[in-house]
DNA sequence: CGAAATGTTGACTATATTCAAGGCAAGTGG
DNA sequence: CCACTTGCCTTGAATATAGTCAACATTTCG
């Protein structure tokens, strides 16, 4: 696929040698509880899912959504509760790697070691992007935001979005708690977007209308393309 | 200093050898720009700064805040535009290194391409923690969430913060970009806070007069101690 | 000393939240 | 097969939190 390196055989050898099993979760299963201890290493092999924390009278914000490719739990160290819970919105297959598997890599291999902190720190700025919306975009700019930049991350795993949408598993309340703002709110200003010819659902698909006008109203800078990644 | 961990001759050699100099900046200026391209990479030795990215009407969101240990500048890859500007809030001394360290340094040590990765998940939940606090805390709890967690990181700098206080170089301005809210608002939660005994903040300095109460208004988990942490 | 930056406060407004009610579709059990 | 529940979406009305505007005080700094 387009969007991943290729990688040398050693490291690929390297990565299958860490890993303990697939997991196969269907829709709406907690991957991560929130505090939980000691959580292993993931990688989404396929499906969604999303990081979220929670207060304890019960909002949630939802941190980032998780695509094909996206490595999960490098946040704790070891013997640490988990910060955040990770739950899936789709049926979903998970690699699994014990807890120090993310010290193998760095010793045996520097490349990959490096790709690791690539994949975090490029994470890290996912959620600044979230933290520059939520903190200072309207509504309306926030989920327009959302929508341009869900639909680059799903288009770069399948081929003709433009014709065929992408998938759109979020229900509004995952929109909302995404985006810090009330379900209510979120489903006015969805059907407002909509209503303007900017983008569609259509049965938990997303087809974007009218681009531009989109990135204008999220004041978005360059082509909001995802740079190609390694994979671990 | 307890906050850091002590570290193998090997490893502060490596660092010294990619380290290219000292760089002394006054407060208010700023490190690097909004989008500028191939920026080298720093950590901060002395002083306070912060991450920010703006819209282009102006809006301003700060990600987060640097102090001293922190690592600056492994968010983007090389030839690269930044995605988030830079700027001091004190006098601050960097050290610069240049931009293929980052390689090297996991070239040359695992442990220390370890560290790395380390210091860049933990930032990044540092942001998860404001994402939660912008996305679904109310002003109040907002304000109250920011002093605590810059108060414990700043105490963890320094001997007696009880006594004396933290430095608190922040204009209201920066809580209000931090925060999401605008000044105004900022600062009638802010006076609220101080005049409900809370905490005082006098001549650039913050005093903690009531952190039970602070933390029962965050809704903060645990001891909110900042870890103990590797230096690069 | 004067200018500029920062902090403070009140009045007004707007965006977004809460509350409430109802619709639709899918799944469940009798 | 049909009533019933459940989850998700939709809409209007009332309310509240936070934003904007404006004016002035205070501090900092050249």
């Amino acid at each position: 696929m387009a969007l991943f390196q290729a990688h040398e055989p050693a490291e690929l050898e390297l990565v299958q040698s860490l890993k303990r099993r697939d997991m196969l979760l269907s829709a709406g299963q907690a991957l991560i509880q929130e505090g939980q201890v000691d959580a292993p290493l993931y990688t989404l092999h396929r499906g969604w899912a999303f990081r979220f924390k929670t207060l304890s009278d019960g909002r949630r914000q939802i941190l980032n959504f998780l695509l094909a490719g996206d490595f999960i739990g490098v946040q704790q160290k070891m013997g640490d509760a988990a910060a955040h819970g990770v739950e899936t919105l789709t049926e979903a297959v998970f690699c699994v790697f014990q807890r120090d598997s993310l010290w193998e890599i760095h010793r045996r291999s520097p490349t990959m070691g490096f790709n690791v902190t690539w994949l975090t720190a490029h994470e890290e700025s996912l959620v600044d992007d979230t933290l520059l919306s939520v903190g200072r975009r309207s509504a309306e700019e926030r989920i327009a935001m959302l929508l341009i930049l869900l639909f680059k991350r799903a288009a770069a795993l399948q081929e003709d979005a433009g014709a065929k949408g992408v998938p759109f598993p979020l229900t509004q309340q995952h929109v909302a708690d995404a985006l810090g703002l009330s379900l209510v709110h979120t489903n006015k200003t969805l059907r407002k977007l909509e209503k303007r010819g900017l983008h569609q659902i259509i049965e938990g698909r997303l087809f974007m209308r009218d681009v531009k006008a989109l990135g204008r109203l999220a004041d978005l800078y360059g082509d909001g393309r995802p740079p190609v990644r390694p994979l671990v």
